[in-house]
DNA sequence: CATATGACGTGGG
DNA sequence: CCCCACGCCATAT
């Protein structure tokens, strides 16, 4: 079996785990989350973690592309709940999925601020 | 084994 | 703003 098939894969606790990192009321990109797991370069894999993670608890609506917008189709399901999400932590998210924060500064390992500069 | 597809990212035109 | 190429990697067909 290879290890990507194994659920209890460290490597996908590691990225649970960075995504649980992120405080409420800020966002990260899927590419930050990966590197701050130890797995740089692999955003794919990221989205394709939270795609298939069942914890409730989860806040998996703090990441988004590196771009600063909501990754799913505009309108679609899962755009709406992760819009509705941020909204209700204070995260402003226009319409069509964008956050404030295109992208950050400087620090490629900070997270991006809740709001105003 | 060869392609295609994604909740991606970077860089360029 | 748009579009494209390429890199990346797990799954699906």
């Amino acid at each position: 079996m290879t290890p990507e098939h194994d659920p209890s894969d460290p490597r996908r606790m590691d990225i649970l785990a960075a995504v649980r990192a992120i405080p409420p009321g800020t966002v990260a990109g899927y590419g930050q989350v990966a590197r701050r797991a130890g797995l740089p370069g692999r955003a794919r894999w990221v989205a394709r973690v939270l795609a298939e993670a069942d914890d409730p608890e989860l806040p998996w609506h703090r990441v988004l592309r590196s771009d600063g917008r909501i990754a799913f189709e505009p309108c679609s399901a899962g755009f709406l709940e992760q819009r509705r999400r941020l909204l209700a932590e204070g995260v402003a998210v226009s319409e069509d999925g964008r956050t404030a924060r295109p992208r950050a500064p400087d620090l490629d390992a900070m997270l991006w601020g809740p709001a105003s500069p």
